[in-house]
RNA sequence: GGCGCUAUCGUCUAGGGGUUAGGACGUGAGAUUCUCAAUCUCAAAACCCGGGUUCGAUUCCCGGUAGCGCUACCA
């Protein structure tokens, strides 16, 4: 296997090149890691990540470590934290170290590892390949546009790296707030070398004296990933393309320290069907919604293997074990794959045929939906307006349901034209993404906040988000049904409610415009 | 804009200096079936463009183009 070290540090002529290069055969242990940060729904793209970090550890007989980065103290949460966790054991991805399990090298949250931070930053403070800015937030956001006006790259102007010694101590003596950032050479080329694209060379003067330490004391990602990935003895660093620009920093930061880089490694990233970067806005992306949709965790994970790469004999369907097996590196494709949900259905569809047997399809059905928890939810809303047990089937029904497969008469209302309906359905969908928090009360506000702007009385306005969300209006209270279906269910059928109604434009008025 | 990455059917991909460029999803047609699925058969469908290297490039190199990513006291 490899194991990358650090390599040359020619400073010669004032032509700083450092290079990462990944030596031969070495006897460590190979070790890779999952590094999600919990803020928000746990994302397929932090799954797929996993998935080859997972594979290339488990083939070479190594670890596979999750550690939780929640340097960001305003956007982290122990929810996300808790079903990232969750959804990842779900999907069979089982990590030898991490936040729950423990390990030699913990803890495996990097909110908890501030004084190890601490202490690294002010190594390089001291040997001076770092420096404190006392530059203010606004300060930098008027440089940030007036370089951006005057066309040149945005970047800190170095400001505070000309600060005398006894103008930074009396800042700090006043405590002016600071953060650390760290020296970068001017000149010169960063070579990258990536396990899959080989020699990357990225000029220096494109890389910004990135901030180390924030003024809240966090980390940023940079260093923190750095020194855990040290501390933690990973080898291989295998993480989404979106991280090359940034992969000399982390290069440079090794070096400063004096600590081999690890091998470097980076995955195309998972695509729209429009070919940008994988989001929720067009796609759904949390794992939680396609457990939801009944997708069984064998055959997404196996989606997710098909995604850049493909078994050495071409077959399509294969378990987590089978592709850990089989799995090499090399196999990996580089275009963007984007994310196919017919093709993933064909394939749930294949597990569920071929590999269940009557009773295992019992107990995943009872698992996926018949489960108590889920039915406990259910029943407070229901029992009040049932006469019958047999009445829960089509009062449910929606609840068991992935798409609703609606007509566009069935929006028809006497107070809202479809016009008016698009429109709301549109504004209720923006103002649900960005809720921090799906529950009732949340939801509640954004939609009678909806229902004042466009002057209607809630009880009318709602009817046809009843129609899109539970497919009919006769049914059990919309709020709650909606935190129980989750964001993701409710934002698909908001938004399959909305392009249905677009494409059927012509309904009641200009019929025979064209 | 700058820097970087990438480029085979609509989509996921195999392949690779000389091939009828293979498979899968999806699509269309047919078979089978009490319906519907499933299954089977068949069909349409791709090497981004231009130079170079070469006897020969889709494959190797360069350029262009396009797509994507990054350009934060987010990761």
């Amino acid at each position: 296997m490899f194991h990358s070290l650090l390599l040359c540090v020619s400073v010669a002529n004032a032509c700083a090149i450092i290079e990462s290069r990944n030596l031969g055969a070495s006897t460590l242990t190979v070790r890779t890691r999952v590094a999600p940060s919990p803020t928000g729904d746990p994302h397929v793209g932090t799954a797929y990540t996993a998935l080859f970090n997972y594979c290339v550890a488990r083939h070479a007989g190594g670890q596979f470590i999750l550690r939780i980065e929640d340097t960001d103290v305003a956007r982290s949460n122990p929810q996300s934290q808790a079903a990232i966790l969750e959804s990842l054991r779900w999907l069979g991805l089982e990590w030898d170290e991490g936040p729950d399990v423990g390990g030699p090298h913990g803890p495996y949250q990097q909110s908890l590892r501030s004084e190890t931070y601490r202490t690294y930053a002010a190594q390089l403070l001291e040997q001076g390949h770092a420096f404190r800015c006392f530059c203010t937030p606004e300060r930098l956001e008027q440089l940030r546009s007036a370089q951006q006006r005057a066309g040149v790259r945005p970047g800190y102007d170095g400001r505070c790296l000309e600060l005398s010694p006894a103008e930074a101590e009396t800042l700090r003596a006043n405590s002016t707030p600071f953060v650390v950032r760290m020296r970068v050479p001017r000149e010169g080329i960063c070579v990258v070398n990536d396990l899959l694209r080989g020699r990357i060379e990225i000029g220096w003067e494109t890389v910004d004296m990135q901030v180390l330490l924030k003024q809240d004391g966090m980390p940023t990602y940079h260093l923190a990933n750095v020194v855990d990935d040290r501390l933690m003895e990973i080898t291989h660093v295998i993480r989404g393309e979106e991280w090359i620009s940034s992969a000399p920093k982390h290069i440079l930061l090794y070096n400063y320290f004096g600590w081999p880089v690890p091998a470097l490694c980076h995955l195309p990233l998972l695509r729209n069907p429009d070919k940008s970067k994988l989001s929720k806005r067009r796609n759904p992306t949390s794992i939680l919604y396609y457990r939801r949709m009944g997708y069984l965790p064998e055959a997404l994970v196996n989606y997710l293997g098909l995604m850049a790469w493909s078994m050495p004999d071409g077959e399509e369907k294969f378990t987590l074990a089978q592709m850990a097996g089989k799995f090499d590196l090399k196999r990996i494709s580089l275009g963007g794959p984007v994310f196919d949900i017919k093709k993933l259905t064909w394939l749930n569809g294949r597990w569920l045929r071929e590999n269940l047997s009557d009773e295992e399809f019992a107990e995943r059905v009872q698992e996926w939906a018949l489960n108590r928890d889920y039915l406990m939810r259910i029943v407070p809303l229901v029992k009040s307006r049932v006469s019958l047990l047999s009445e829960l089937g089509p009062l449910t029904a929606f609840f068991l349901s992935g798409d609703l497969n609606l007509n566009p008469k069935d929006f028809d209302d006497k107070k809202m034209s479809r016009d008016v309906i698009c429109k709301a359905f549109a504004q209720v969908l923006a103002g649900l993404d960005e809720l921090v928090t799906w529950n009732k009360e949340a939801i509640t506000a954004v939609l009678k906040q909806s229902a004042d702007a466009f002057q209607f009385k809630l009880r009318d306005f709602l009817r046809p988000f009843y129609v899109a969300v539970a497919g009919s209006t006769t049914s059990t209270p919309l709020f709650d049904s909606m935190e129980i279906l989750g964001r993701d269910l409710c934002r698909v059928r908001l938004r399959r409610a909305l392009e249905l109604l677009q494409t059927a434009r012509p309904a009641t008025t200009d019929a025979e415009v064209d």
